[in-house]
DNA sequence: GATTTTATGTCAGCCTTGTTGACATTCCAA
DNA sequence: TTGGAATGTCAACAAGGCTGACATAAAATC
């Protein structure tokens, strides 16, 4: 795809020292990408779990105890001491289900929502600058290694939403 | 930097969607990026710290308690915890220095390189799959908005061994 | 030589977030 | 009506972060 290496299509990229210097970028990146959400939970009661039970309550409003705990993939009984907080403080609110009255749905109160967006704006930030500088050829070649390197479970969680709105 | 799009110099690729998409891309990403070690790793009574700590001592032999605090941004306390199973186990050993006494210099012994290959080839194996299914040019790219996210503290780490053999 | 600073280790205790096991409730479905 | 699924909750535990306090040895400085 418009590669100016396809020449003598190189196979330098693979080798072992490349591939560490990928593994230890991971580790940096990684730890700058959290480092804006938590510098704001800190303080507050609240921590990356809450974070990330947050943002996919956001994404997916009325998604369920059930598809949470599939997305997280953490045990229910984690998930549960997260969400009491959340509920015990008005960010998140649960409505029983109407075809199924097991199912609790979820849904961020306004409360909840101004924490998500606070949240979410400090990461884009961050991730914006980076794509930017970055550019959008990088951007897209970016995409393709991470989604490349999820498991397969993963990489349909993460393309759920590709195209579909809400 | 060769990029096609630069005619209109589209930037839909900064919109929130995208940011999300990239966030989210992150998240899976690193889940599945961590999971193979981990895998290794449960069971044996260590875990991601002593993944951390095995890594880097491994790229920098030698390297001093207090440089690799500073690596892996961790407190000495927790740190200590590590190194001290490593060391009982024998998997690391610490040399006093010769010019600064104070400093303990770590190696990995052969039981704790042999440890080191094996999470690293786990870890190496799913990172070349990802690299050789996406393609040089989409490395590059994944380099690229990897090193953009670091803190720049993280990113002199990062690039402390760009080209530096040992 | 005396003092201060640095590098490291260690003890005690706390927090978050993960785990397992056990058990209760509700309610859909066979 | 009964089995199983979805959910909640209690208890206990572990990993791996954290802070604070204190100890030691060695280097650096005054």
């Amino acid at each position: 795809m418009a590669d100016p290496t396809t020449g003598s299509e190189s196979l330098l990229f693979l080798t072992d020292e490349q591939l560490r210097k990928g593994i230890e970028a991971m580790f940096f990146a990684y730890r700058g990408f959290t480092s804006d959400p938590d510098r704001i939970l800190e303080g507050m009661d609240y921590g990356r779990a809450h974070h990330r039970a947050v943002h996919f309550i956001h994404r997916s409003p009325g998604t369920t105890v059930g598809n949470l705990l599939t997305i997280l993939g953490v045990t229910k009984q984690s998930l549960n001491r997260v969400l009491r907080t959340l509920f015990d403080d008005g960010l998140v609110e649960a409505r029983v289900g109407k075809q199924d009255k097991r199912e609790r749905h979820l849904y961020l109160t306004d409360k909840g929502a101004t924490l998500e967006r606070a949240l979410s704006d400090a990461q884009r930030a961050r991730m914006r600058a980076a794509y930017r500088a970055a550019g959008p050829q990088a951007v897209h070649g970016f995409r393709t290694v991470l989604e490349a390197m999820m498991d397969p479970e993963q990489r349909r969680q993460y393309q759920g939403l590709k195209e579909s709105g809400t």
